[in-house]
DNA sequence: GCCGTTTTCGGCCCGACTGTTTTCAGTCG
């Protein structure tokens, strides 16, 4: 069994745990277990083989046992019992808002509820409401949360959450009341998917602040509202909190609402090694109590409480407990790529497939825009719902792009597209053969038609890799994020064989997709393999997908230099011609 | 379930809000 797997159901375990109201920091060890192997640099096989797990912090003598057992035989005795003794329906109400193990442990032993369904027939009937510890207000909050989980699913892609929380930050900026404001949470961090929206502010008045948020347009439902925090439902479903703090608490809030959970738990454990207690209110001496304590030392920034902790700024994106902190302690943290550093893209589409706009009309935005380059690299012919192109008129768009590219430059002008190709990969062949390949600027490959068999999918991408006229392979593992899951595929195997033949990869920034993760990354970048990040855009508007690709970069740790496409043309243009002579070509 | 320059047992991050209670448990982030 693979790590993927195992990571999987130790998260499962504790879960399972949790709702039979098990010692949290229990559920917790199986949480971080599973987070850990996950961010594992060995393979998993390797370190049960030779007996090296029990050395990995927070792993211990239970959970080795339980993940050889899983990576060994594939299964587990003590996950299949545990899974056995509790009834699916109760897992799935821990996702209704209000509803934790407890309360759902009561509806289970005292009113046999085992089902979301029969838990709202309960709460129709007024039964609910009667239990001890119940009331008519929790009845009618678990019918919202019910409909409300019905209606909206809970997670939200980054672009969505990131369009909803810009207005409200603009006009929170704007209030007199106000004196500084962030988005914190999941957004701040670039998770490409959000659970919700944090916001953070400081002001001398926070109830007015709270009050001009909650009566915000675009606000549908108002979840709570007190003296410094507030929860509503936008337009469309996404939560959003907003939560009003001092001026000199905002670093520490800042700090604390950003997380994620993981390295607030680190941060906090240093403070208590240097004597001292982390909240979002401040450093205190920790003898102290917290609120009426006097602050240690004031912080002006996010910087200075890192500092005190004796580490250096960790950029949002990083902080996920994923290495950030034995990097900072070293002040040992890339400098990571900025959006602004991109001077094109590599992977675009044109109406002369399934794009929007025509070669004049693209030309004209992105050189506006001053960026240097744009490839049109449109689908192959066997994406014929695509519109795909044949050799016959690939052949005429290079002429087109040709002809366009001396238009531009007869004005002196300096921007250029490049002729290129998505090319499909297929079962045992790319979709054009070399000699129409060996004609492009840039060469993608894609797998759109996967197979069910990770070792095919593998086998294609691998293929794909080793021709000597593809650049760079597409969309790596085909996610659409919230709706279709990554075909199967070793992506490590794919990696290797990009950092054999020094094939690139791309990191598309198409909102759904996001693709190659960023969880993916680091390791990516250990074997020299560089990163393309790519719109996909499908119209002129899609160039602001760079954005976001950027930020998912950051998250990947990546710096200017493991991106090609912050080249200027000239060394660029270098680059894509290596394609005869790729490394070990 | 993990872990140890105060501990091999007793800790494990911490506060706001809600609803049910008359002082607090549960949930959430």
């Amino acid at each position: 069994m693979d790590k993927e797997k195992v990571a999987e159901i130790l998260v499962e375990i504790g879960v399972l745990l949790e709702l039979k109201g098990e010692n949290p920091f229990k559920t917790r060890a199986y949480a971080g277990a599973a987070r850990t192997l996950e961010g594992l640099a060995e393979p998993l096989a390797k370190l049960v083989a030779e007996k090296r797990l029990g050395e990995i912090k927070g792993i211990g003598e239970a959970l080795e046992q339980k993940i050889t057992e899983l990576v060994e035989t594939g299964k587990l005795k003590y996950y299949d019992e545990l899974k056995a003794s509790i009834p699916p329906g109760l897992i799935a109400m821990l996702e209704i808002s209000g509803l934790g193990p407890k309360k759902i442990q009561a509806l289970n032993k005292k009113l046999g509820l085992d089902s979301i369904e029969k838990l709202e027939a309960a709460c129709k009937a007024g039964q609910v409401a009667e239990l001890d510890g119940f009331g008519e207000k929790t009845q009618a909050n678990i019918l919202e949360g019910i409909a409300r989980k019905r209606t909206y699913a809970s997670k939200h892609l980054l672009s969505e959450a990131l369009r909803a929380a810009e207005p409200l930050l603009e006009n929170l900026r704007e209030h007199p009341a106000v004196i500084r404001c962030s988005p914190a949470g999941s957004l701040r961090r670039f998770k490409e998917i959000c659970g919700d929206i944090d916001l953070l502010a400081s002001s001398k008045k926070p109830a007015d602040v709270i009050g001009f948020f909650v009566s915000q347009p675009g606000i549908v439902k108002v979840l709570a509202k007190g003296e410094t925090k507030a929860s509503v439902i936008l337009d469309g479903g996404i939560q959003c909190d907003l939560r009003v703090v001092s001026d000199a608490e905002f670093p520490f809030a800042l700090a604390y609402f950003t997380g994620s959970k993981e390295h607030n738990i680190v941060m906090r454990q240093r403070a208590i090694q240097r004597g001292l207690r982390l909240n979002e209110y401040g450093l205190f001496k920790s003898t102290e109590e917290t609120r009426d304590a006097k602050l240690l030392e004031p912080c002006a920034d996010e910087a200075e409480i890192f500092q005190k902790l004796d580490l250096v700024f960790v950029p949002p994106e990083l902080r996920e407990d994923h290495g950030e902190f034995s990097a900072a302690e070293k002040n040992a943290l890339p400098k990571l790529i900025e959006w602004t550093d991109l001077k094109g893209a590599l992977h675009n589409h044109s109406n002369w497939s399934d794009g929007k706009n025509s070669l004049e009309e693209i030309a004209a935005y992105m050189e506006e825009l001053g960026l240097e380059y744009w490839a049109i690299t449109d689908h192959s012919k066997s994406s014929y719902q695509a519109n795909g192109l044949d050799a016959k008129r690939l052949r005429e768009q290079i002429l087109e792009i040709k002809k366009l590219n001396e238009k531009i430059a007869d004005r002196g002008g300096d921007f250029r597209l490049l002729a290129g190709s998505e090319v499909d990969i297929l079962k045992e062949r790319l979709d054009f053969d070399d000699d129409v390949l060996a004609e492009l600027d840039v060469v993608v490959a894609s797998l759109h038609v996967p197979s069910s068999s990770e070792a095919e999918n593998t086998k294609r991408l691998i293929y794909a890799a080793e021709n000597k006229f593809v650049h760079i392979l597409g969309h790596l593992t085909g996610r659409l994020l919230l709706e279709r899951e990554p075909y199967p595929v070793n992506v490590r195997a794919v990696i290797d064989a990009c950092a054999a033949t020094g094939t690139w990869i791309e990191l598309n920034c198409n909102p759904h997709r996001l693709d190659l993760d960023w969880r993916h990354w680091p390791y990516a970048k250990s074997q020299g393999v560089k990163c393309v990040i790519n719109p996909d855009a499908h119209r002129n508007e899609h160039v602001g997908f760079l954005r976001l690709g950027a930020g998912l970069a950051r998250k990947g740790w990546l710096t200017k230099a493991d991106v090609v496409n912050v080249l200027p043309w000239a060394r660029l243009q270098k680059e894509l011609s290596r394609a005869g002579g790729k490394t070990g070509m």
